[in-house]
RNA sequence: GCCGGCGUAGCUCAGAGGUAGAGCAGCCGAUUCGUAAUCGGCAGGUCGUCGGUUCGACUCCGACCGCCGGCUCCA
């Protein structure tokens, strides 16, 4: 991932923004931006004003903070700009000139790029009065600017450093036309429309309370959500020889100092202090899980050994970061350890990634992979980094799956796969990872296998979580479906609706087969007219609404509707027990039935 | 942690230096209803917490806590 640093001021590269016609397009919004700042708020500094992915910022230094209505008349400003149509010319000139330049300007940043700039020779980019620093490209002239707005404001820390100076920073989107900025700001919409912390409480599957920041309630609605992934997910690691264990949340300090967390991870640990003694909520299971490893000697024959562990986690995250179910303190990894020979491992890494495609594609979700390398800054033996980038290469290869290779973006310790996917409203999540350990845990802990050779070997560790975390991908599933969850996810599953109250005891009866059948049914005996039971279920969401009255209870059927349609007409009970049974034991995304 | 905004009933929100209101949800009653809201009544809040100013604070000031949008960080 690129930083700031990096993405704005890139020692090589002949451009700021790429030259394509929508990032070029932004990053001259972006000097509109300014330039209608700099109007209007004589004396603000310039720092600097990227396109970003589907729109642009600028940051400034000023006192005050932009208000919204700030927002609004420099975005009238804007428009007045681009009507006018200034050409955007390009001027070239040796970098001490253009020091000299700015400095009169008191533009204090630009300077500090400049000083920082290898070139000779750097240019500059004037539309009207206004000049910046830049390599371009921009469009021809300010009036191609014609679908954008002014979205928020707030806080940067130049060069995105908290020890700098905190600049104010406004983002905006632009789009080649109406139709593409109007569809953008739908999108946005809809995504507030999903919010999982307002859809977690509307469909009461967790909360959140201030005696516990970071770290969720969650209801039983949303603990059958949070079960089901885990029955899928046992089901899954179950069957491929996976061992199961639980190791504890509470650990003496002893066992970070032990593993290097506490020289590198302490401000991020919760510590309790009892007896005189330090503990910590533990932040990872990994250390741990090498003490089942060590538990007894083990053999060449019994690797590969995966353990894993549904571990419940702490992490001291800063107060400004948390975010719903996104970003909490408290969260359970779907995590497991394999230990195994070298030589074992590109079987292991197809084993794991043939789980990620089995339930991502549960979902509907299609993952994609990147693999990043050796850094620099790696410890450990060549020959063994050169061996597990091969088995991770070759492992994604044999299956025909295109990555991307992030050259030295490894951890120190091992090379790895990252996964990510994109929802339904397309912005992507990094769930997945797949990384090796040639080091940490085998050599700080000393694990050791007896080969056939009767000698003592080193096996190497792969950690991988599928889920990440439970809270963070119920989040995310939350605003994929809308709440509307598959089946087999779904917290009620079907509700009984009694036209009457002369209807409930047909109606207890369709719910006791129901229930029978391992479905999850309610039954709505209140004294309300139909239309407001539909309109309950239908706001909950609820999969499979059953009509029952006067007509099911002569016949034996039950009225069908699904959810967000409409009356599907009768259907014998059993007929659809059968159909509804079969699409949850399929985990199927889609109904059988209408 | 930093910048900014916000915090009034379970939810969505109105109000305001003289001590609080609506809709929905809840409870009670009536209604017995055929595919997205039946009617009436009742109850519900030390206005985030603590301190200060004031005759009087929910309202003004300060600190803290929490939430939201970003920055940084990240499963």
């Amino acid at each position: 991932m690129a930083n700031e640093t990096s993405r704005e001021l890139p020692v090589e590269g002949e451009f700021d923004c790429p030259p394509e016609p929508l990032p070029t397009l932004r990053h001259s919004a972006s000097h509109i931006m300014a330039q209608a700042v700099t109007e209007l708020f004589p004396g603000v500094r310039l720092a600097i004003g990227p396109a970003i992915e589907d729109g642009f910022y600028y940051d400034f230094a000023r006192d005050e903070p932009f208000t919204p209505e700030d927002l609004e008349r420099i975005e009238a400003r804007m428009r007045e700009i681009a009507k006018a149509d200034y050409p955007f010319v390009r001027e070239e000139l040796p970098r001490a000139e253009a020091i000299r330049f700015f400095q009169e300007r008191g533009e204090v940043f630009k300077v500090e790029i400049l000083n920082g700039l290898a070139a000779d020779r750097v240019s500059l980019y004037r539309q009207g009065d206004f000049v910046d620093l830049c390599r371009g490209p921009h469009v021809p002239s300010t009036g191609h600017l014609k679908a954008f707005k002014l979205l928020s404001a707030s806080g940067a820390y130049w060069r995105g450093d908290e020890r700098r100076p905190m600049l104010q920073r406004i983002y905006g989107t632009a789009w080649r036309t109406r139709e593409e900025l109007e569809q953008h700001l739908w999108r946005l919409e809809e995504a507030k429309r999903r919010d999982h912390r307002k859809l977690g409480r509307e469909l009461q599957l967790f909360t959140f309370h201030d005696v516990s920041p970071g770290a969720p309630f969650w209801l039983p609605k949303g603990m059958i959500v949070f079960r089901e992934l885990e029955r899928f997910w046992r089901e899954v690691h179950d069957a491929r020889g996976y061992l199961e264990i639980s190791t504890p949340i509470l650990v003496n300090k002893r066992l970070w100092e032990e593993s290097g967390h506490w020289e590198h991870y302490r401000e991020n640990m919760f510590l309790v202090e009892a007896e005189e003694q330090v503990f910590s909520l533990k932040p990872m299971n990994c250390p741990e899980s090498t003490y089942v490893y060590r538990h007894h000697l083990r053999s060449y024959r019994d690797l590969p050994l995966r353990f894993a562990e549904l571990g419940r986690l702490h992490r001291n995250e800063r107060s400004g970061t948390l975010a719903g179910m996104f970003r909490v303190r408290q969260f359970t990894q779907d995590d497991a350890h394999i230990y195994c020979r070298p030589d074992q491992l590109e079987a292991e890494i197809t084993g794991v990634i043939e789980i990620v495609q089995l339930i991502y594609g549960t979902f509907g979700f299609e993952p994609r992979f990147s693999l990043s390398t050796r850094p620099a800054k790696a410890m450990g033996d060549p020959a063994l980094w050169e061996q597990a980038e091969t088995a991770l290469a070759e492992a994604l290869r044999k299956r025909d799956l295109p990555y991307e290779v992030r050259a030295g973006e490894g951890a120190f310790y091992g090379p790895k796969i990252d996964v990510v996917i994109s929802d339904v409203l397309g912005r992507a999540w990094q769930l997945a990872t797949i990384q090796l350990d040639l080091v940490m845990l085998p050599e700080r802990f000393a694990l050791e296998y007896i080969d056939a050779d009767g000698k003592a070997k080193r096996p190497v560790a792969i950690h991988r979580a599928i889920y990440g975390s439970f809270e963070r991908f119920v989040g995310i599933l939350t605003e994929h479906f809308a709440g509307a969850f598959p089946t087999w996810l779904a917290p009620v599953q079907v509700r009984v609706l009694p036209v009457s109250e002369r209807h409930v005891a047909y109606g207890r009866s369709v719910l006791d087969r129901l229930r029978s059948a391992g479905l999850r049914a309610e039954l709505d005996e209140r004294s309300e007219k139909l239309g407001y039971k539909i309109r309950e279920a239908q706001l909950q969401k609820v999969p499979y609404m059953l009509v029952v009255g006067e007509r099911e209870a002569q016949a034996g059927t039950v009225s069908l509707r699904r959810r967000g349609g409409d009356d599907l007409g009768q259907i014998p009970l059993d007929r659809f027990i059968a159909e509804v049974t079969a699409e949850v034991s399929a985990r199927s995304m889609k109904s059988p039935l209408g």
